[in-house]
DNA sequence: TAACTATATAACTAATTGGTGTTAAAATCA
DNA sequence: TGATTTTAACACCAATTAGTTATATAGTTA
């Protein structure tokens, strides 16, 4: 009965969802965590230990993460295991990498006559 | 010669040249305009009336756009023209939007078994 | 129970940033 | 030329947030 099928409406509600989405994967230290992430769980001292972070910083990150439901929370006896409830985010990750690659070789073509010395004058 | 060539060592200009392309896509305001020069391009002014932003904020916008190469200016006459210059970003909206879908859908089925009135005690 | 370890939380600072208002520049038209 | 339209640049404020320090909580062991 809607005309709106073909091109759906992004309500704000949705635009706020992907958005809150990306911010979470928007800052390097969690991008760190989530490459370290990679190999397997790990609990939170292995990671400060593997990214360097203050301990309260990683913590804070960690939950950032799991309440983006990126991540998954295991206490095991005294400490808490981490790992990646979705690798999907590490697609994006690459599709992104594919981008920033695709663009500095571009860049680079745009800037090779000029280094054979052409173009000059 | 080198040992890691099957999980590159991600250095820190990878991690923040990702986090970098996805803050420019963490902000409700940009999906806006982004959903807005889908159907093809538009200039600032059309842009404004679309999507209801003050003036200064959507040139603003658009400069961050443009620099993360997301869109491409186009000046014609009194009027700049904008329009998606990588569509990849729709790509990323896409998987993120389906992820946000799915994590409803799940929600919902744990929730259901409650709704129907099992459970509870 | 007390002591110890691992993790989370609270409070704080410094820096970033989205939005707004204003001004300036560039193109078009009278 | 002057007036108008369109866009960009600049300054400002409010809100958010990454990182740090200190403290609290939970699990483990003696």
């Amino acid at each position: 009965m809607s005309a709106e099928v073909m091109t759906p409406v992004m309500t704000p509600e949705v635009l706020n969802g992907v958005a809150e989405y990306f911010k979470v994967l928007s800052e390097p230290s969690r991008l760190q965590i989530l490459c370290e992430l990679r190999s397997g769980p790990k609990n939170v001292t292995e990671i400060l230990e593997a990214t360097g972070l203050g301990q309260a910083n990683v913590s804070k990150h960690l939950k950032i993460l799991a309440q983006a439901g990126i991540v998954s929370r295991h206490p095991k006896g005294v400490s808490v295991y981490y790992q990646i409830a979705n690798p999907t985010c590490f697609q994006l990750c690459e599709a992104v990498c594919n981008l920033l690659v695709e663009r500095l070789q571009q860049q680079a073509r745009q800037l090779e006559p000029l280094a054979a010395g052409k173009g000059w004058f």
